[in-house]
DNA sequence: GCGTCCATTAAACATCCGTTTGAAACAAGC
DNA sequence: GCTTGTTTCAAACGGATGTTTAATGGACGC
């Protein structure tokens, strides 16, 4: 049936996303689904083929899609916007639903799957920020120093998904709790990348940003 | 003989360090070493204290200390240098010595030997980042805003080692290696790194800050 | 009732895993 | 030469893995 399909699915995707892809067992993967082991071959082949299914399912079902903002919103705002929605994602729980964590273990250590997520799914958001950092910016600054500038917004969202131990760790448990509420954390970000694009933008635009000059 | 013991440390850790120890198994760690399966329980007992000889070994030669800087070098001076070592690590190479990579590795998903590596050489660098971050801000900065702030500098740096294939997939190959120059992305992160500081440090510096001022 | 198709099942399959065995090779001391 | 201790070796062990088989159950059309 459909359901077992879809049991399966699910499951898989928890246990993949809380063990990673070889430290999960068909065997665990039914037994949790109440399946037998011979379902995954039926419905899907076999168990790579559920592995992309469940990453499949999990950006199909948790889209992180570039966001329409309001229509006279300011380029400040715009990226405001763009860091607080990628921090709710990052940390809309500690351990929420599996699909968060699915996609960023599969953008960490990509498998077959990888590709036609970023193609999918990451592109186009990476796109839309690139735009704003675009527009925060004099057009004297040349497209590769402008994507590099967009890893950096990228990157500091990251880093509390991806190295929440080792942060814990250093600051402990408590001073990481203030660090992490969604709020807080997209504020000093989004504060900080205003600061370092203009920082840019000043350095370039003493020759040709402000705009109504030389042409 | 104690070079079969070498032998083995060094192979496995380059084995460990591209497909992570669930993936790699004895045999191919001693196919490659040249050695028999049975050598690996001889010298280290088991697989798993094979791996955990192997992370001592990567950071006792690889081991990433806060440096000693010029005397009268300035804060934003102190930024730069850091920044520039550590990206001086991230990207030494694309497969380089295979120390690093274990201990990224080790670090991204944390077994029983992190929180050792972290005491012994993440928390000197952090304190010394820190710190760094700490004098170009003015004093009235609370210290969990600091350790957020120093997080957004680290993790610029982290994300060109952790991303790496995302990266390319993003931007193309050929932009990806422009931007993964050290002495290139060294000076970006840190320009972008000094702004958005520095746009912390005059909102709070409005009332606390500039030196020789009112209070 | 009967045949057909779809879904599920228990059992077996072949392979790989980390680990262990017992003997062989080797060097050093006496 | 013989013993002793160390190191290496081929072979096998027990178990877990992903996959496959062949049989069973049930729903539906006729």
């Amino acid at each position: 049936m459909d359901a077992t399909r879809q049991k399966l699915i699910e499951t898989a995707g928890q246990l993949f996303s809380r063990d990673g892809f070889e430290s999960t067992t068909v065997r665990e993967i039914c037994q949790h689904a109440g399946t037998n082991v011979a379902s995954i071959h039926y419905h899907f082949g076999d168990k790579e083929r559920l592995y992309i299914e469940a990453v499949k399912h999990a950006h199909c079902h948790q889209p992180p899609s570039p966001q329409p903002w309001a229509e006279g919103a300011t380029p400040p705002q715009k990226l405001a916007a763009i860091i607080h929605q990628m921090m709710t994602v990052m940390l809309d729980a500690e351990t929420p639903s599996w699909h968060t964590e699915l996609m960023m273990r599969e953008l960490a250590r990509p498998t077959s799957a990888c590709e036609a997520l970023v193609r999918e799914f990451i592109d186009p958001l990476f796109a839309q920020l690139l735009c704003v950092v675009t527009e925060l910016l004099p057009p004297s600054v040349p497209l590769v120093e402008r994507q590099g500038l967009a890893f950096s917004v990228v990157a500091q969202c990251l880093l509390y998904r991806y190295h929440r131990p080792i942060g814990r760790l250093l600051v402990g448990e408590n001073h990481f709790q203030q660090l992490t509420t969604i709020e807080e954390s997209a504020r000093r970000i989004t504060e900080f990348s205003l600061g370092g694009l203009q920082s840019v933008a000043t350095r370039e635009g003493a020759v040709a940003s402000k705009p109504g000059e030389s042409s």
